[in-house]
Formats: structure tokens, sequence, C-alpha cells
DNA sequence: GTGGTCTAGACCACG
DNA sequence: GTGGTCTAGACCACC
């Protein structure tokens, strides 16, 4: 459960906690049903507020990707349905806004996939 | 100069404008040494802030991707270094940021690549 | 005794078990003074805490619908008065709710009427 | 924009918020596009505190009801994708549960549809 | 001046 | 002991 926050990185804490988040169960280091940390715990162990933490698990359990209950903590949802509209809406958004970044600043499309696979290798195996 | 922004999108507006003004640079509908409408016209135009539009030039031209001379208003630079540093490192988080992103949605490597080509497509032939 | 609880779902498991209950009544799967689990039994057939049964059990005797005596166990209440004004009450304020949600949806009134007709019916054929 | 909370219901402030203006909606009080009063401004003449109203508005947001951006307010959205299949899961549970409770009261099914055609039109006449 | 985020600290519901 | 909610008050990003 190695999570690193940049705090002064201007992205909110919450949303960095769910990118996080979204990374070690990308690369297998949080599988479907583990268990997460309290959500004190994982406050205290960042250095940053109970509520914090807990609007990172709020959000990840509204999208699917969480499964969080009272009294029982919070573990990676067992399953999940096909992404919705909005997801992909939003997917799609983000790739637009990638790929002109990219463009405009001279990197090309096999540049980009390049970039894209060296991420996922990187996710892969294991490497921050 | 076709631009469209999205108020229901979240995203800053004057985020928008920049993505949206390189959108138009990548499909060659501004071209090197073009240029581009006031900021008074543009904030007008779009029904905007003026500082919005403002600060959308500013930070284009901070990237090295407008030209902005006081007096001569904005034109695309003709000429640009290799990105720096910070560009490529700023490009690596989004990139790393929409992969997690993808996967934990489900979306595969090779579906992630095809939408991005689709995209890349979509502006090469000025579509929006 | 078919009762299924949704861990995904996160509304308590005691208000779970309640409407499984209220469910198994209702399509006559338990009879007026038919017994039920003891506490103990249910709660390690289910899986969960012995509390929540047990919390289950005493606010459904409470709302008149079950019958729970010291040593005898738990049983479908043999007969019950009209509802009182506070059944009454929360009942309007969740019909309220529904309509508001539905409405909101853009879910009409006769496709509401609908989907409820349709809920009827399946709980009526004992399908779950 | 009348908006009564009941401090001593049970459910949460901003979910009895966003009920109240769901219903506002409904009742064609708020229109598309209308805005909202300022987070601050509705906190104070609730007498609640400021992210107290500022979840609700984010959640309505998230919903795709209410469009809220920085520097410029909330506003109704002025337009809904058809809702996604998590909403209808909901309503469909929400629906299951109101059903056997009413039956279980003893509120047979016409008397179930009545109840929700007086609170309809109790809507649609501005009544509260 | 708008909403967004974060903190600190309290109390409650659930298991 | 778990997460959920609420408050009070501060600072920041955006328009």
């Amino acid at each position: 459960m190695l999570i690193a926050l940049d705090l002064h990185d201007q992205t909110p804490i919450y949303e960095q906690l769910m990118a996080s988040i979204k990374e070690l169960i990308n690369r297998a280091a949080l599988r479907k049903g583990d268990s997460l940390p309290t959500v004190r715990q994982l406050a205290q162990d960042l250095g940053v507020n109970l509520n914090t933490v807990a609007r990172a698990y709020r959000e990840l359990a509204a999208q699917g990707i969480l499964s969080v209950r009272q009294g029982r903590g919070a573990s990676v949802a067992s399953a999940r349905g096909r992404y919705g509209a909005a997801e992909e809406a939003n997917l799609r958004r983000e790739i637009k806004r990638l790929v002109n970044e990219a463009l405009v600043l001279g990197v090309g499309l096999e540049e980009l996939h390049a970039m894209i696979d060296a991420e996922v290798h990187s996710i892969e195996e294991g490497g921050s």
C-alpha cells in the first residue's frame, strides 16, 4: 500500500488519492475483494485530513470501483458493470485533450503510442 | 475561427479555450504566423469574461505556442524550439493518468490505441 | 427461507434484511404464525453480525410484523391492526421521494406505474 | 426558492436538500437554465454549513441535474442525457422497497397507485 | 464574489 | 472500531 502524494501538485489531494488507488488496482497490488486501510489509518499515514480520504473512498465507490460500507471498511469491488456513458464521454474528452497537447508539442502519433505503451508496461511491472 | 465551449464541462473555460486553439493549430486552421482575434473581440464572440481570454492567450504564449506583442495582438508562433522538460513531464503525467483511468474502466491497451487513432484522424480531417 | 443480501448495496444490512423478510411475507413464503430462524442461526447462515439480525427482528417487531417472545424465537405476527399514523407518514414520505426521483430522471407517471405493477407481479409470482 | 429542512429527520441534510431541489425542478419552480442561490447564501438562509450545501450541489451536478462552475454559481442543467444504468437500477430498488413496504402494511396495489397520483398532482400544482 | 479544497474536531449509525 | 455527517473556519482558483 505505497501511496505517494505530491502536496505541491495543484491537483486536489482526493483526486491524487483516487488516481493512486486506481493505479494500485491496475498493477494488481490491490485485487478484487482486498481491503483498504481504514479512512483514519490512511489519513494518518498520509498526513492528510480524514475527510479528504473519506471523499476519495466515497467517490471511488460511486464509480463502482470500491465497495464501502459503514462499520466494515472499504474494499475493492469484486465485480464491475460495463462503464457508463458518462465515463466513456469523459475518457474521450481526456483523449482529445491529450492528443492535441501532444501534437502541438511536436510529439507525433507514433511517439505518443510508444509513450503510452511504456506507461502501461511500467504499471504492469509494478514500477511507479 | 470556430470555437465551441462546453459550459457543462467543468474544466475551466480558459483551459477549454487553450485546447480549442491548439486543436485549430493541429488541424491547420491556424498556421504559423496567422493572427488571432483580439482579446476583446474573442471574449465578446464567446460571451466570456475578457480576463478569461487574456489568460488563455498568456498561458499559450508562455508555452511558446502564441506570440503576443503589445499593440500587435496575438499570432501563432512561427517557430518553436523542441518542447522543454516541464512540458514533457506534464505530458507523461497526463498519459499516466489517462492509462490508469482507461484500464480501471476495463478499456484495454488496444482499445485505447484505437480511440487515440480515431481522435487523431478526426482532428486531421477537420471534423470537430 | 432464501434471503439474498447485496453487499454492494449501501443500504444498511439490517434494512435489507427487513425488506427481504417483508418480501417473503408478501409472496406468502412466510405465513402468519410461521416461525423464523433463530437470530444466531440466521446470522450464521448469512454471514453477518448477530446484532444485525437482532436489530432487524426487533424493528420488525416494533412495526407489528413479527412477534418475538423471550425463549420462543420470532414468528410472523398472526394478526395486525391497521397501520398507524407513523407508518402512513413514512410511506407518504417514501412515495414523495420516489416520485421526485423518477420525474427528475425523466421517468413519467405512466412508466412509473408500469414499473410498480411489474414489481408487484414479480413478487406475487415468487420470482426474486 | 422555498426549501424546508427537517433537522429532526435522520436523513442527511444534503440529501434532503437534493430532494428539495429536485422537487422544485419537478414543479417548475426552477426551470432549465435558472440560477440557484450561491452556496453561501443558501447555507446562511437554511442555517446549515457551507460544505453541506456545497456537497448537495456537487452531487446534483454529478447526476447531471445541476451545472456548477467555479466563479459562476450553479444553475439547472439545460439538458440531460437519458438516465444511466446505475440510476435505473437504483430506481427499481427503491420501487421494490416501496412496494414491499406498502403490501406488508396492508396497502393494496390500487391504493398505492392512488397515493402516487395524489403526490404527483400535489407536485404539479405547486403544493408542498 | 463565486465555488473548490482542506483542516480540525465533534457526534452519530452501523456491525 | 468502522465509515458518515456536520460544523467552523481558512485559503485558493476562477470569472
